[in-house]
DNA sequence: TCCTTTTATTCGGTTACCTTACTAACGTAT
DNA sequence: ATACGTTAGTAAGGTAACCGAATAAAAGGA
């Protein structure tokens, strides 16, 4: 039932690249005979398809193969604080059909539930009716979430009474689900389609209404012993580390997370009124007042500190900043200069490109790499 | 010339333990027949020994196999800032004969060099004269070092202008040496022989005279992009994290390590005389000392705010104290509740027991490793 | 037209496994 | 003691996945 290992080496060259037969003799290492062996079993189950000949050159002109991409769907979910999205995607990771809804807070089930149905409707559609069943779902939550497990843990949450449980929506999908930390899926996107495309070591900060660290090393995510790297939340930097008021959630976060920077922002002295949330200050800033810039480059200089402290323990080859608070381009400059003051190699860093679907993206894309490995050992689907 | 994966699986097993074929058969999945094959090959490669069959039990008698641990020596080197260390071992890391010495600044490269002549020399005659070659050599050292490069950087260092070089030790020597920080192979041995066994994600941080951090995720070190992971020396901690003073060497260190630790001590009120060194503060903070214990458990305050700030990034299942100053169990106590005040599910911290061996042997042992992987590419080498 | 170049397939052979069936060695019950 | 059951190891034959070499097919250019 699983494929061998020279199936296994051809899709995997396929999916960089289209190639002809020679060309995935010569990566792969195999013989020419053993590649268009491997080729007819591929066409055979559907996940490889001839896509012509190439021309001009001498000689009989190669076909040139490529990854059916179309061989099934995949769909990936974010459930986000507001909203919850959903997008279904070929075998390319290329979006076929995306929605997004405000989250409702106790019926997330039903509801993830019937936006993939949807949407895998629309993806169908847009596919021209020979659309095909999903194979693979992965769902980006916040939280703490334990290897394999479809619960997600939160130290202190007062939405969810500390837990979001997605066994029930498992259980009732068909295709296989995963449960994986919004921020590490931030950084999967990053990796594959953002900012950090081709680097293997990097992280990922994103600040928004929490703060939360994605570690992608050598390619692989960082997950901790318990799944709870990257959770800076707790991080002792500050003037008060040890002060007690918010210690549960994290003295870090409740400084540097929009809370704290909106506390920060309303105490503050203003020409006119304050401002209402964390977009309206950075919208001042970028205005030119002064106040605003003050607290900007104040955020920045938390953030740098962070980030210092991030760069000394994983050295990471780039630092992304996301987030809602994180991904302002303004904030770059205090926080580049924090480290050039404070690490001896500071590490490059640069904003997210990926705006709020970057765990969307990610989410997509971990399930696309899902949806390959389940491929690869038992290949029997095939439907345009 | 590289050995199939039969071989290999067989390697695998009988490193973990003795086994017989039937139990070689079960464990690895092949059949019996395949494993015979195997054991052919690997005792003609002087590999595998005979160690005789069992008796007892109903049925013809097994014979049991086991790793020629002699097949090959080791070597493992630990430059320190002080003590230079060398140890040869055999194939299980069983080691066979040991010395130390005062570092010496400048010709380290001829110190080392003579000192493992010497100590293989004393490994050899252990054997009893049928000793052989060195398979493979480990380096420690301080510093940052590049990935296969032979060169460890600092980025501020008095004694050696801010560069240790073995290039010259590398090419004179005839098997392969690999270089490594200290710190990562401090954790090595934990994780091998230390109070880590076992353990797959955990961190070692060591203070002594600097302050470094060993990581190891899912039984791997993590080096970071640039070698530099676990270089904590600048962590932005404390009450001025941004001071001028030490920014070069970092200030978390300067704080921290033996010199802050030994000015804060010297500074201190005492009813006799001020400790000289940081062993006799520890001394003396046994003894009852109050002002001693006091700056202990200042110290081990510091300690637990970087172990939160470690914990909050990466996750481990275990804690390891070590170094000089590390070591000293009289700081468990603060650092455990620091981490148990700021972290929403601490992880237990424990005191290294290999004392100042812990790089030694982390060498010693990742010596081993190599040492096994050049086999299995082209095992040609027998000897006792 | 034929020749050169490159792609694709066919064919026979090797390797590394497997399963099955046997022989060898041991403890134990008769 | 001898026969018997159990377990270890070996011999023989089969199969799948690969290889290299030879050959057939397709293209451009002399």
């Amino acid at each position: 039932m699983a494929m061998g290992p020279r199936d296994v080496a051809v899709l995997a060259e396929l999916r960089l690249r289209d190639a002809t037969r020679p060309e995935l003799a010569a990566a792969t290492g195999f013989s020419k005979p053993t590649i268009s062996e491997a080729i007819v079993s591929l066409e055979a189950a559907g996940l490889v398809v001839n896509r012509g000949r190439t021309a001009g050159a001498v000689g009989r002109n190669p076909r040139v193969y490529a990854i059916n991409a179309r061989a099934s769907l995949v769909a990936g979910v974010d459930i986000g604080g507001t909203n919850t999205r959903v997008a279904v995607a070929d075998l390319h990771g290329q979006i076929l059909a995306e929605r997004h809804e405000r989250t409702t807070g106790s019926r997330v089930q039903q509801q993830v539930r019937r936006l993939i149905r949807q949407v895998h409707k629309e993806a169908t559609a847009v596919l021209g009716g020979d659309g095909c069943a999903l194979a693979s779902i992965v769902v980006s939550t916040p939280g703490v979430i334990d290897r394999g497990s479809t619960q997600a843990r939160f130290a202190y949450n007062v939405r969810t009474d500390g837990i979001i449980d997605l066994t029930a929506l498992r259980d009732r999908l068909d295709p296989p689900l995963r449960v994986e930390n919004n921020v590490n899926l931030a950084a999967v996107g990053e990796a594959r389609a953002g900012v950090a495309e081709g680097v293997g070591t990097f992280v990922h900060l994103a600040i928004g209404a929490g703060i939360g660290l994605g570690i992608m090393h050598g390619g692989r995510l960082l997950r901790g012993a318990h799944g709870a790297a990257g959770e800076i939340a707790y991080l002792p930097l500050g003037r008060r580390p040890l002060a007690k008021e918010h210690r549960a959630s994290g003295n870090f976060e409740a400084e540097t997370a929009a809370a704290g920077l909106l506390d920060r922002a309303q105490s503050a002295r203003w020409d006119a009124d304050p401002p209402q949330d964390v977009a309206e200050l950075f919208h001042r800033a970028e205005q030119g007042d002064r106040a605003a810039r003050r607290l900007v480059a104040d955020e920045g200089r938390r953030i740098g500190l962070a980030v210092v402290a991030v760069c000394s323990v994983v050295d990471p080859e780039l630092v992304v900043l996301g987030g809602g608070i994180g991904r302002n381009q303004l904030l770059l400059e205090s926080v580049s200069q924090t480290c050039a003051e404070l690490l001896p190699a500071p590490s490059p860093v640069v904003t997210s490109t990926l705006a709020d679907r970057g765990s969307l993206i990610g989410a997509v894309l971990s399930a696309v790499d899902d949806a390959w490995s389940l491929l690869q050992s038992n290949p029997k689907e095939a439907s345009s």
